[in-house]
DNA sequence: CGTTCATTTGAGAAACCTCAAGATTGGTGG
DNA sequence: CCACCAATCTTGAGGTTTCTCAAATGAACG
């Protein structure tokens, strides 16, 4: 029995799988490279769906537009993140996706996608995957909306995005939000001012550091601090819990 | 070019598109079929993950639970339905599956499903399709839970509710929900007494009536007045949206 | 017919939002 | 290099929504 040693199954390092991924779309299938710069979109909501959208580089939010005109943040994406799935079924895609920040996307045409992944199943794990990891993600963001109150929602974001760069191998202590407090707070369903406060209380409490010149740029010592901020808020609320 | 009558594509009428899927189901795949009856778990978050569940009746509630034993209910599903979805990456589901009210569940082999694939690409179809579906209906919840307010979410949970049974064609004018108000409530992001305080405010309002004995059954005499509610509730946060 | 659970409703408290004023930054042109 | 502008961010004070707590009512079950 190989049981021994089984991080490999689901685990590879993150950033080992993406990078696997990125190498396997490259080999089997035609590709189309794009590249993108801050507040382009890669597409728009309600554009006819043919492409799915693979980051290579750069990232990018999913913005979700009602009817009435009401803007929702569903969504962030980094590299290895697949875009426009939620188009697969409506025939057109359900969202904007907006670069925030310079990068480069791998468009490939969904029916390309279907017919090559006959012939290596991979593809098709990969494709399954991705949308599975999104909407264990979507039930996260879900979770945090609903029970947690605004400064945990915000500490669960930072911890959040340090868990996306560490996936991809990338340096947690010290990260920069390319998102403005206002965009920040659409996606955690706060003003931009609680964000700010909720920034505010972090930095007070010495679980985040600003860098001086700039706000953007934030130290996290230990991102496990994140996660004790947040348990620490909810103690209070347990208590009430036992009546 | 028979771009003329193209309705077909995507909205063979709903009910129509969920009769044919099970039905390729069960011509083309082994099938575990399995009652439940509510409060009985297809499921549970952390469970090995090795099949999915296709909803043949009754319905279904997935419940996230975080590590500190925070609940949230993340989403309801209805006949045609695919559960455990969020489960193929990981390795294990995400939730737990809940039923609640008597049913019947189609249990799948998920590589059994791929392999079946390879031969009946029409399968692969349903499957994307039923993935790419949640991910709009998560992202539809999360901009309901964050650009609207308390009683605009009940309303809008009313015409979702609706919206399901429309599809599968079913009457829509008077629906029994089967949750509790607190069931409700943690599924919209609000107490208990916030969700009776809504409904009881849509009842004053004449969109929607209580069925006499029992505050489960509701009548709804026109759906497009949810809508309308809603519209009416955010027009002074439109106002303000002005300066 | 009593017990239990779900629901409704009210009153007060708390979290968060709104509004407003200053502070900081980055970019632009003199 | 410096001054200025626009955009972003911070912070405070007061208002509003929603939550919490409590009590009463209604329905379901044995």
């Amino acid at each position: 029995m190989t049981e021994t040693i089984r991080l490999p199954k689901s685990a590879p390092s993150g950033i080992q799988r993406i990078a696997d991924m990125l190498r396997l779309l490259e080999g089997t299938l035609p590709i189309q490279r794009r590249i993108v710069r801050t507040g382009d979109s890669v597409y728009q909501a309600g554009q006819a769906f043919g492409c799915l959208y693979v980051v290579n580089s750069g990232f990018f939010k999913m913005v979700n537009l009602s009817d009435e005109g009401r803007e929702q943040v569903v969504g962030l994406h980094f590299k290895g993140d697949w875009l426009g799935l939620d188009g697969i079924a409506a025939g057109h895609y359900g969202c904007d996706a907006v670069a925030m920040d310079t990068g480069e996307v791998w468009a490939i045409r969904y029916d390309a996608l279907l017919k090559a992944a006959l012939g290596a199943p991979a593809l098709l794990t990969a494709l399954h995957e991705a949308m599975s990891r999104e909407l264990v993600r979507d039930h996260d963001s879900l979770l945090s909306l609903c029970t947690l109150p605004a400064d945990a929602r915000v500490a669960g974001f930072l911890r959040y995005w340090a868990d996306a760069l560490a996936q991809r191998g990338l340096r947690t202590d010290q990260i920069t939000l390319h998102m403005t407090r206002a965009e920040i707070g659409n996606y955690l369903g706060m003003t931009l001012e609680s964000v700010s406060r909720g920034l505010s209380r972090l930095a007070r409490c010495d679980v985040i550091h600003f860098i001086e010149k700039g706000r953007r740029d934030i130290r996290i010592p230990k991102v496990e601090a994140l996660t004790s901020f947040i348990q620490h808020l909810m103690a209070p609320m347990e208590a009430a819990a036992l009546h």
